[in-house]
DNA sequence: ATGAAAGCGCTAACAA
DNA sequence: TTGTTAGCGCTTTCAT
């Protein structure tokens, strides 16, 4: 492998020239044009490729950043969206000269493991954080790596986090379903065990905002456990109700399940949901939902860290906005 | 931050011995247990973490992997099941210590871009090509990286190419429809445009094996473009027509569509998919379809590079087997 | 504008 | 078993 020095050598200049002239910002010159030229053009001709290692230890920065993830084998592939969100990520960074690393954690207790080249050595300029960990790691994170965000997880303080609207995702599919004037709406979402994602507090919460109280309606509520919530439903059908999905999957779990006995919506029930994926967009853009671009969020995400690492500042948290997507799920008018 | 300087003078010895006590594999020892039991409590006390750019440069690998893959503009998120792969390729590496590093690829054309740290740079002991590429890139992975996988590309040679039997998977579709009794078949897919990925030929060659010249059926092709299609396909159908899907992503998209009219699987037609994916299992568990553990195919992969890596042999090619999932949207008898 | 040289943190070869 | 030392490739003073 050819480095600086052969370069040098072969131009007769030294290394610091050969190193100024390749990667020496446009500040003030410190090369002649001409010979800045010639050195170009000889490495190029030796096929030179910088020695990545080399700069990182000189420089002290590895202009890299870290993805935490949870995966398997305790919940494998927990959350399909969340591709949209590290692929959001991944183009800001590697626009901007940084290199994506995924970090997949498998459980939630020890998961700051010694094994763990990210947490045991320093090689992460900074980590985004995704998914639900102990707050132990919450809190390792924030303590070890200069610069971190937050990102559609349990933690949230004044600065560096990044979160859905969730409460209003809840509040706006409540709301259209009541006002289609569906007379029984049944909200179906995963059950409140320990540590479970903000989302799942916070999306019931704004659905029970709307509905807790309203008059005319009779509000239900199903935990999604293995598969017999999906016979309760049926059983309790009609056409004067209307089912509230927690997210996509589960939306089109409920509405496949019952389309196998000929229920579909919005002629046999409503349909609503407090979530949304592309692939939502590309297989079932009928569904009526809140809207979420992760790859909008991925991409925020991301620019939070970079902004951070340049100007040295801590952004700000941010709430990410969510509105209806009418679809054609639920019925037009009462 | 503290180095192993430090580490050595506190504990009185020199750096050598703090290195060989830290990293030193359990080879023949070259520092006594107490002394080393002893540098590894200085070492915590002191909050010491290596410095991975030193060891790299030493070592002259990064132990990083990279995972080529396509993305935004001009395709965005062109294959949500990708994730799932990568996953698998994520666990297999951080267990044998080795960072994975995703690389998206914007355009087809100039991928190789000098702008591009992972090309200009060595930072990667290792690549995962994922994605249909130019053949010009192929080339130059194989030519620039030591270590590499081609993983369900278009590229398939005598040695590290990984992928599925695709003709298996068409023709395993078609039997089981032809099975069932269909008098009408209609194959649906993506039309065969410039460098399609070669699953897109492969299905359909596997179809066209079992139903281009089978008595008794009449096998059409209906080309995916824009959403004409779906209509096209509601006009044509009867309880005498089997609709074969090239993914998971056409499946869901015209079970979901004609539901919209009432047609349901198998009662009003049949449907029958040449892929399968995670989410499908979670969310279309019914669907009758070919399977494809993308994640154990993941697995496998990373298992080939990381081989490579530690035997030094180029890992040959292998072809990933398939199954029929009988699943509940095709009728069980002619 | 240019070159010589020090040093980043670590490992490995050599000496003791 | 230990300590000393010479690099690894690059950037950055500091002289010239």
């Amino acid at each position: 492998m050819t480095n600086i020095k052969d370069i040098a050598k072969k131009a007769g200049v030294s290394t610091a020239a050969v190193s100024i002239a390749l990667h020496g910002g446009s500040g003030r010159k410190r090369v002649s044009s001409e010979r800045a030229e010639q050195i170009r053009r000889i490495a190029s001709s030796l096929n030179y490729r910088p020695n990545s290692a080399a700069r990182m230890m000189t420089s002290n920065k590895t202009r890299q950043i870290g993805v935490l993830l949870r995966n398997a084998p305790d919940i494998p592939m927990r959350n399909p969206a969340n591709f949209e969100t590290i692929l959001g990520i991944g183009e800001v960074l590697s626009g901007a000269g940084y290199l994506q690393v995924l970090v997949p954690l498998s459980r939630i207790e020890n998961e700051i493991s010694r094994s763990n080249r990210v947490f045991s050595e320093r090689l992460l300029d900074g980590i985004i954080v995704m998914d639900v960990h102990s707050s132990r790691l919450y809190a390792f994170v924030r303590r070890n790596f200069r610069h971190s965000i937050f990102l559609d997880t349990n933690c949230w303080n004044k600065f560096s986090c990044l979160r859905r609207d969730e409460r209003k995702s809840g509040a706006l599919a409540a709301e259209a379903l009541k006002r289609s004037g569906y007379k029984k709406i049944i909200y179906v979402g995963p059950g409140r065990g320990q540590s479970p994602h903000y989302s799942v507090l916070e999306r019931f919460e704004g659905v029970n905002e709307v509905l807790g109280t309203a008059d005319g309606v009779a509000f239900e509520t199903e935990e999604v456990n293995g598969a017999e919530y999906l016979e309760n439903l049926k059983l309790h059908l009609s056409r004067e109700t209307g089912i509230i999905c927690y997210d996509t999957l589960i939306a089109r779990t409920v509405h496949s399940h019952l389309s196998q006995s000929g229920l579909v919506p919005p002629r046999d029930y409503g349909l609503a949901c407090c979530d949304d994926s592309h692939e939502t967009y590309l297989t079932f853009p009928m569904l009526s939902r809140v809207d979420f671009n992760r790859y909008e969020m991925g991409k925020l995400a991301a620019e939070m860290i970079v902004g951070s690492m340049e100007s040295k500042k801590r952004p700000p948290s941010r709430l990410f906005d969510v509105s209806w997507i009418p679809g054609g799920t639920i019925k037009s008018k009462g």
